[in-house]
DNA sequence: CGCAAAAACTGATATTTATCAGCTTTTAAT
DNA sequence: ATTAAAAGCTGATAAATATCAGTTTTTGCG
């Protein structure tokens, strides 16, 4: 079931996916020139906080968690990046140290593109230019959404939140399947919606008992998104 | 006293108080050839959540909240601008509403720019496209680590971030001034914070038995900033 | 398939923070 | 200077959430 009039998905996604749809052929070869694929498994790390970025990453397949880690080793999630997403820009562009971390959710794939490369397409096509200004102003939208439900919404509501985005994420394009099964730990899940685990569990059970969701192993299934986009309490 | 080596203020401010700096005179005469300049007073509403945008602003003199307002009329402050900041372009350059509000905080006066100025600018000048891109790819870092002191900190903690923030803020760059008094509402620093009135007002008192600060009427004085820093606990 | 480790879960309690109701002080307009 | 309204403050209590300690289930590897 879609999300269209009753959840407004769009101010929770960036838009980095379509965004080298507008090279050219030739600035498309070009920045791929140099690029390399690497698989990831689960939890392994992409780039960390902090670290000098030498480029930028494409989501060929799988799940990145983008997240920042305080002193004690507490994770926030920021972000979750789907297949066709870019990650690492933001700290080639700043000319700054990676702000976040990424690491795999799944099984990834991902394309890796040298930072002169990126910037040198960046150079020639000012279409490119203005489409990445779009974009980084979209993440505005996000990002700033995402400060205002932190910072005043309930643990309830922001699972619930947290849910929504992700049964948007892990929906397979490819499939004729009508239901999307998250697979997502418990502390991930509490990493994103910036909650304790074991409060995770509670609600989650909670969501049980009112028939929204169903549980198989980690698995969530959503069975009533709009039951849950009712207790996320989100115009 | 300054905040170099003890507290990382830069993550906390955006970076459009130089940007104007980087276009040629020609460019800068086209910019500003239709603004206009308007004073607001304290309270009064700049732009609003929602609306369509007709162009960016330039806070000329004065300080403006960005802020986001829930269902139940609840605010959020997201960000507060300075001087010589740009606000508003998010929406100009992402072709989407204004995704936040914006008010005057004390008595201010910006300059309005038409969006079509701003962005023929953006066409003649690839010296300034850059520097944008520059600017909100830093945003990235200041609105996630945002995100992650909202998500996992304590209200002390948050507390005094704010402070810590807004004593930057309301430095006057041309006085003689060592001591800097914030005047700014208990509601609105609980709005930047994300806590209750009434728990911004306790840990005031707290951080006044500590010695940490001073109150005179609604005007803070920060004593200590070291100690202000610590019970931060940020990095 | 078996098994150890990791993750999910449960119950109890502690802590943090919000809310409510009222009083006091400050502000800003006249 | 005065005054009403807004803002700041206080005390008490309620609500929300985290933490702690342990048990049960799931996962993934050999």
């Amino acid at each position: 079931m879609s999300l269209s009039g009753i959840f407004p998905i769009e101010r929770w996604n960036f838009t980095t996916q379509s965004m080298l749809n507008v090279l050219s052929d030739e600035d498309f070869k070009y920045l791929v020139s140099h690029q390399s694929d690497q698989e990831y498994h689960k939890g392994e790390v992409i780039f960390r906080e902090g670290t000098v970025p030498a480029g930028i990453f494409i989501v060929k397949k799988g799940k990145v968690k983008k997240y920042k880690t305080d002193r004690g080793g507490k994770e926030q999630i920021i972000y979750v990046a789907n297949e066709g997403e870019l990650i690492g820009y933001h700290a080639v562009l700043s000319g700054e140290r990676y702000p976040d971390s990424a690491a795999a959710l799944e099984t990834s794939l991902l394309s890796f593109i040298p930072a002169e490369d990126f910037m040198e397409v960046l150079n020639r096509s000012p279409n490119f230019t203005h489409r990445l200004l779009k974009a980084l102003s979209h993440e505005f939208t996000v990002l700033t959404n995402s400060i205002s439900v932190f910072a005043q919404r309930t643990a309830t509501e922001r699972l619930a939140i947290a849910l929504i985005v992700l049964r948007e994420k892990f929906k397979d394009v490819n499939a004729e399947k009508k239901d999307t099964d998250l697979n997502i730990s418990r502390a991930d899940l509490a990493n994103m919606a910036g909650i304790a685990q074991e409060n995770v569990i509670r609600l989650l059970k909670e969501f049980k008992d009112e028939g929204i969701l169903s549980t198989e192993g980690r698995k969530i299934r959503i069975l009533d998104i709009q039951s849950l986009v009712k207790k996320s309490n989100y115009r």
